[in-house]
DNA sequence: TTTATTGTTGACGTAACGTCATTTAAAACT
DNA sequence: AGTTTTAAATGACGTTACGTCAACAATAAA
């Protein structure tokens, strides 16, 4: 008296397959061209497994804002085994990130997408208490090169704030500034000029000269220490830019 | 053989009307709930019309943004005016930008929505230049008060950064720290117990203190400073946000 | 073989979208 | 006053997407 059972590899395959399919029509429509019927279309599953696997189109794309958070933290990670000093593994942080999503750029919007109410309010509660654990994850990884900061002395903590609130704060920065250079790439405006690289590294030495995480700006050379880590733990993301980028000419 | 015109006035205050019952369905349905049939139910106004007005909801969504950007400018025109110097008026809009966001939550996010691309990809050409020039106004205010701090000689610009890269260093620090903490009001996590203010002051404070804008951090009293705001410019806020609170207590 | 239970299916009712042929009405001209 | 002209308003309609659910399939224990 029991039923056949499917079990958790080939449901993940099937969730992962959809998810593919969902990324190939947001590539090709946009994130608001996604409908559930057009995965459906695409995928060997009926519409009821689909609604099965995800209980509504904003569910869909919480998952893939998760899956793509699942793989900045592997960038974390090769940032936090950068060989430098602990300054050097913050920025890498915010670089990693930043390469994260101009190769993600649909990804990362999603991100932001994911956050907003009219998905939040109709995505279902397991994935969004998915999505809270693992950004959980990477404020992890930033607190470990905190504290690595603190025991080789680099880094002073102000009396006022906790490991917490200094990786919350690279991480707010980063965030606003890839949120606001994203969109408008090829729109102009104030900010037509900037590049995007250029004012990651301006405002991630900001706070971290305010946080007195030595060595200073003017003490080190960060340009290099950027080029450095386009050449060894981000090359992977750098050439598949620059594959990009060739492919567009 | 003329046809009745419409004039400018009856037409905007159509507009505002829409958006109106617009603002109203997403308080009670949220974001998602939003339809055009249910503005067109709450309106004296057929459909044709209000297609005629919004091309589609997401134009409507950027219109209503739009609108919201257009309140924030007479906040930042306020901060610009606050009586002290030159960095506490900046910091003023940045708490200006805070105080708006906690007063009209649903009205931020929607600036995030709008810059979304399921939005963006829709929303029509003439609301998204609309939205660049009100971005580009308030930036203005930013540079303005830039100005006056380089006159009074309280900031000293570093040799590699220009005006605009300033203000737009403090703007996305700002919307940052809003956008990450302003979702999980309830909800728990690493960042649960810090609160917004707090935070806002401490990564505004670092971001000056990068640009070496005087006085420095610890040469002044800034929670003083923030205090006064609180208590004249931004007054009206203020109430506002104690008046909502009473309201749900 | 039977049975209990899980998993799958796709047709269906509902709802929102966006369009467009038709109608309305103001102003200009006679 | 009547006619004409044409912007503006209307709402019915075709289409598309949503999400559900009754029926069916498949499996493994009894």
């Amino acid at each position: 008296m029991s039923p056949r059972y499917i079990d958790d590899a080939t449901r993940e395959a099937r969730e992962e397959e959809m998810m593919q399919a969902a990324l190939n029509i947001i590539a090709r429509d946009g994130v608001s061209g996604l409908t559930i019927d057009k995965v459906v279309t695409l995928v060997p599953y009926s519409k009821g497994t689909v609604y099965n696997t995800f209980s509504c189109k904003e569910d869909l794309l919480t998952a893939l804002c998760n899956r793509s958070v699942t793989r900045l933290s592997d960038i974390f990670f090769r940032a936090a085994s950068f060989d430098g000093n602990s300054r050097e593994k913050m920025l890498a942080i915010g670089i990693g990130y930043m390469l994260h999503s101009q190769l993600n750029p649909t990804e990362f919007m999603m991100v932001i997408s994911a956050k907003t109410p009219s998905v939040t309010e109709k995505s279902s509660q397991k994935r969004q208490e998915e999505h809270k654990e693992l950004e959980t994850q990477l404020l992890g990884k930033l607190l470990g090169i905190i504290s690595e900061g603190l025991a080789t002395g680099d880094l002073n903590l102000a009396p006022h704030l906790s490991p917490a609130q200094v990786a919350f704060s690279l991480w707010a920065m980063s965030f606003g500034t890839i949120a606001l250079l994203q969109e408008n790439v090829e729109r102009c405006g104030v900010r037509q000029q900037m590049s995007l690289e250029n004012e990651l590294l301006n405002h991630a030495n900001l706070v971290l000269d305010g946080h007195q995480w030595k060595p200073y700006t003017p003490d080190h050379d960060w340009h290099a220490s950027v080029q450095r880590m386009k050449e060894t733990v981000f090359a992977k993301e750098v050439e598949a830019l620059e594959s990009q980028w060739t492919e567009l000419a």
